[in-house]
DNA sequence: CGCGTTTGACCAGCGC
DNA sequence: GCGCTGGTCAAACGCG
């Protein structure tokens, strides 16, 4: 604006305006900013109107000191504007506070709701069941209705049907949210690459938790079991205290069980033995080791023969490495921690999960895996850490141990039920078991990054569709995953079921939505690709990236550089827990492979057969 | 001599 | 408060 050309002296009034306000800048030039600033928005209207009336006409010393005032009058507004920039800010900072607060209220209320459903669920479903089931039926229903169930092997099961329809009940009447949040139990499995690069260290950091102790056969049987009714109300008060207090969990506890001929089974780290003691109940004595990979990595482990079967050796781990882990630890502390952060997460998403007395309770937490046959595949079993006692630990049992009998009874989940009904020493009574075992391949060969699925060669089935059917049995499964993932991306209207037609989707979502969740899976498939390209050394590079590349559309979340680096393992030393033959490892090299497309004729588990007993 | 194991002692938590 | 049990410490011991 040109003042100049503006002040055309044609009314009084203009000229006394802008006396007025030129009196005012000159009677106190100092202070002038801040009357300004204070001035209300008309007068400077008017000041500014009266200066566009005034014209050119206007008086030239009175005209040489408008452009002065006109940028302190600009300056002001900018203020003003700033002002109200900030008042605004800080209302819209209120509001989100607000916001934030009414969102923690719903969640308070939402987990509440769930606490008191999943009560209400297993008070009813309970009622029902007594019944009409005998009383060794009863303990075991008591006993998985107490666990949460997620299974990532193949094991043979009492009542798969029921399994199945908790999970298709679970699909059909929660919403993706809801779902979503029943699968927040974290897998929370943290692979961080290697600073180094090396291909040793892919897992490296492995901040995830685990160590492996040995827990008595008697504390498996008896102390790992949920305890006492006669706790239960001090467990249910300290769960209370818990969803308010959120106190510190305690620390999580793998416990592995597998068959080892060796005193310890290899499991890639380095021990030192620093105390052994008879346990009670277990005639075996129990060792205790810690991790001297690094002097201070807390990580300890107990190992223990169990009392039933010599053969079976119980690692209990406890504590997470803070150190880079050797290729040949990484299998197991990538599953175990993943294991013992599931188990963590569990605890905090869903403090209600663990008091479920009924199947039902168990869609809470569940990551219900079934094979192809659809009888449910092993079971790993959550209850709530933050149901422990205080002297207990939150422990995930890893069930790497054969199941000669298809009946359930046989499992050393209901021998937790058996021992538990039978004393009453619960030492744990957060447990939770992880069964990798198969019928045919019972064992984990760690040092292989080998875990042991199902074998079965069975199509795939309706199942796949089932929104909470995740099927980690075996290799070709995972083929119909993608398969079926592929035929959704085809034709998106097929749809049986309303359900059905968003099961991939859903899955994916599901998948995507929880972080803890890909990390879980991506430490069971980068144990089954580390497999595989331990078996496959003579793979081009382009062979792997184009299995990568259909795990990765598979499983479209990110799959951490250091899951792979572990995979292009080479040789590593064998471990004494592996009862692996050469047939097996074959069998189940060659059904995985099916999965490439590219597979290569050169693929041979020479290597892995290498190192198994 | 260094490192790892053995083993008795000690401490803490829990139940009675 | 006492006893039991799990877990840890540290001196003694053995091995390479």
């Amino acid at each position: 604006m040109d003042c100049n050309s503006g002040r055309s002296g044609d009314g009084d009034s203009g000229l006394k305006e802008e006396k007025r306000s030129e009196h005012s800048n000159i009677g106190d030039d100092k202070s002038h900013h801040h009357k300004e600033i204070i001035v209300e928005e008309p007068p400077v209207v008017n000041t500014q109107r009266s200066m566009v009336e005034a014209g050119p006409s206007a008086s030239s010393a009175k005209n040489d000191k408008e452009p002065r005032h006109m940028h302190q009058l600009l300056v002001c507004n900018c203020i003003q504007a700033d002002d109200e920039l900030k008042t605004t800010k800080a209302q819209m900072s209120e509001v989100r506070e607000e916001n934030e607060r009414l969102k923690m209220c719903l969640n308070k209320i939402m987990n509440e709701y769930r606490t008191l459903e999943m009560q209400f669920h297993n008070m009813v479903k309970q009622e029902t069941k007594k019944n009409s089931v005998d009383d060794n039926h009863n303990k075991e229903i008591i006993v998985e209705s107490d666990l949460v169930s997620l299974s990532l092997g193949r094991v043979p099961s009492s009542n798969p049907r029921n399994e199945v329809n908790k999970v298709s009940k679970l699909a059909l009447n929660n919403n993706d949210e809801e779902f979503k949040e029943e699968l927040s139990l974290g897998l929370d499995c943290k692979f961080e690459t290697s600073k180094s690069g090396s291909t040793n260290e892919g897992l490296p950091n492995i901040s995830s938790p685990i160590n492996s102790s040995e827990v008595p056969t008697k504390e498996e049987e008896g102390g790992e079991t949920w305890p006492p009714s006669k706790t239960l109300n001090k467990m249910v008060r300290d769960t209370e205290d818990e969803v308010v207090q959120q106190a510190p969990p305690k620390k999580a506890r793998v416990c592995v069980r597998a068959r080892c001929d060796t005193p310890t089974m290899n499991d890639g780290c380095q021990w030192r033995k620093y105390g052994q003691k008879i346990a009670k109940g277990n005639p075996c004595p129990r060792a205790y080791y810690r991790c001297t990979v690094a002097p201070s990595c807390p990580v300890r482990k107990q190992v223990q023969r169990c009392v039933d079967d010599i053969s079976i050796l119980i690692t209990t781990y406890e504590g997470t490495h803070n150190h880079n882990l050797p290729l040949s630890a990484t299998a197991m502390a990538s599953t175990t921690s993943a294991a013992a952060s599931m188990l963590l997460s569990g605890s905090s998403t869903s403090n209600s999960a663990s008091y479920s007395s009924t199947p039902s309770n168990n869609n809470l937490h569940g990551l219900n895996f079934y094979l192809p046959d659809g009888s449910k595949s092993n079971q790993l079993y959550i209850s709530n850490p933050a149901l422990s006692s205080q002297h207990s630990h939150p422990t995930i049992t890893l069930d790497l141990t054969s199941n000669p009998s298809n009946s359930s009874i046989s499992s050393p989940f209901v021998r937790f039920n058996s021992n538990y009904n039978n004393n009453n020493q619960a030492r744990y009574p957060s447990s939770t078991s992880l069964n990798f075992s198969s019928p045919e391949t019972n064992t984990m060969h760690w040092n292989n990054s080998f875990l042991n699925y199902a074998t079965q060669n069975q199509s795939y089935n309706n199942r796949n569709n089932n929104l909470s059917t995740l099927n980690f049995g075996r290799p070709n499964t995972m083929e119909s995953i993608y398969q079926s993932y592929m035929q959704k991306n085809n034709n998106s209207n097929i749809s049986q079921h309303g359900l059905q037609d968003s099961t991939i989707s859903a899955a994916t979502k599901a998948i995507t939505a929880d972080p803890n969740f890909q990390s879980a899976l991506a430490a069971a498939l980068s144990s089954l690709i580390g497999n595989t390209h331990q078996g496959n050394q003579n793979q081009s590079v382009g062979e792997n990236l184009s299995q990568k590349m259909k795990w990765a559309e598979m499983f479209p979340f990110p799959m951490s550089s250091s899951t792979s680096l572990a995979s292009s393992s080479s040789k590593v030393n064998g471990c004494g827990s592996s009862l692996l033959n050469k047939t097996q490892v074959d069998a189940q090299m060659g059904s995985f492979m099916s999965l490439s497309t590219t597979k290569s004729a050169s693929a041979s588990p020479a290597d892995n057969s290498d190192n198994t007993d």
